[in-house]
DNA sequence: AAGTGGTCTAGACCACTCT
DNA sequence: GAGTGGTCTAGACCACTTG
């Protein structure tokens, strides 16, 4: 129980809370608290590294800021788990508007060697072997989107084989669960388009049809691309808010 | 020279800094410090109020975070100006992606009645008169995107009969420094649709054409609805870019 | 040099959660 | 009641901008 100081070097042009949020969101990263667990309280972190209270929550202020920790009145500072998932949705309006979760079939699961702008967007070797699907999600038994998954092989090694009915609706907090891959971040480029005639088979639209195209990069907590999607759905169901200030 | 206190009573279930905060917001809101103009120092407001410098701090990073004010340093505490403009081009990426400002073009402009859908989000009484304006875009003397415009002509009326040669290129700084009108806050509704017949003539582009449609409300800073707007542009060209956290 | 906002300290006390 | 985070104080000192 040796309470040793954890002296923070003071980086040239980075204020001390600054240089102390980077400090503890290394800790984080590299899993010294897993997801979901409780930090030491502030006034120990506070002491550990001998500055004063407020100096230790101006620096944990900044990482709730930036998604890696939350903090809750009473309870304590906890590591936060990854994006919950069914965001998809966000850009899209079915009739069904219950905020059901939709059902997932996986049409097709394959090794593939990735193709050079998947390996580039997951920053890996090109040609390196990933995990490619097919997906479909049904609302109220109605084909609405369409996906296509590439994964790094590397990480997702234990969902290439497995029974295809342990999939559950819902990717991240799967992921999570059976290969303990944190999404933390994504980024989704939003475009339009034409659905091809596979596309088109599949959703229950003609070819040509207009479509509404999400393209999606997801990121862990050390900031490794996870995940490369694109889904498509019916044009006319999209739409999205935005405020600007 | 009366340096009286400013006492502001404690409101049920906030905190100190969160009510001095919203007073002060009712007095950048009242207009007791114009648009570009400085607040006192931060250090004279907390004496005046009779708190600690670092609450009144806390109290002014909320007007930060909710967009009234900006600090700078070494400068000051300065209200912020309206949103500057140009903003539409975020959705759109046309080949000449030099960051130019679209040119403007208005093609009508119109007193009328305002129509059920438009009355309502101004919040105006039903049938009060509006601004009426249809407006072409065009960057590299191409046609790029055609807009619909619906001002209340009680704080527009200046603009209702004026020469037409007078409009900017920018709507928002010329409808801060003309009619007093300083855009705050918008909201932008993205969607799909086809372009109309008259929408694609203007467009140079065939009827029926897929068109991304950005419908935007525009709040001053009483939260007061102060523009309704549609845009259209061809769909192949709109893209966005969204994070999520 | 004077005035501004930004950082940091070393406390006290309050509000919430759990047992 | 013990432990957590949230608020508030009354200072000191630093960094930036302007005359």
């Amino acid at each position: 129980m040796n309470s040793s100081l954890r002296l923070v070097t003071a980086e040239p042009g980075l204020s001390r809370y600054a240089s102390l949020a980077q400090a503890l969101r290394a800790r984080v990263v590299a899993g010294e608290w897993p997801p979901g667990s409780a930090l030491p309280a502030e006034s120990q972190l506070a002491s550990e590294h001998g500055v004063a209270l407020g100096t230790m929550r101006r620096a944990l202020e900044l990482l709730v800021e930036q998604g890696y920790i939350e903090r809750i009145h009473g309870k304590g500072t906890f590591v936060r788990q990854g994006l919950t998932g069914a965001t998809m949705l966000r850009f899209f309006r079915f009739d069904s508007g219950t905020g059901e979760v939709p059902v997932s079939r996986i049409l097709q699961r394959s090794r593939v060697s990735a193709p050079a702008a998947v390996s580039r967007t997951l920053g890996i070797g090109a040609g390196e072997p990933v995990l490619r699907l097919h997906r479909l999600r049904l609302m109220g038994g109605q084909p609405r989107l369409f996906e296509e998954l590439w994964l790094p092989l590397d990480l997702f090694a234990p969902l290439a084989e497995d029974d295809l009915t342990e999939w559950d609706d819902l990717l991240y907090p799967m992921f999570a669960r059976r290969v303990q891959v944190h999404v933390h971040r994504a980024l989704d480029d939003i475009g339009f388009a034409q659905l091809s005639a596979t596309q088109a088979r599949h959703l229950g639209l003609p070819a040509g049809h207009p479509c509404a195209q999400v393209q999606r990069s997801a990121f862990d907590r050390t900031g490794r691309c996870v995940e490369v999607r694109t889904t498509r759905g019916d044009a006319h169901a999209f739409h999205y808010t935005v405020t600007i200030t």
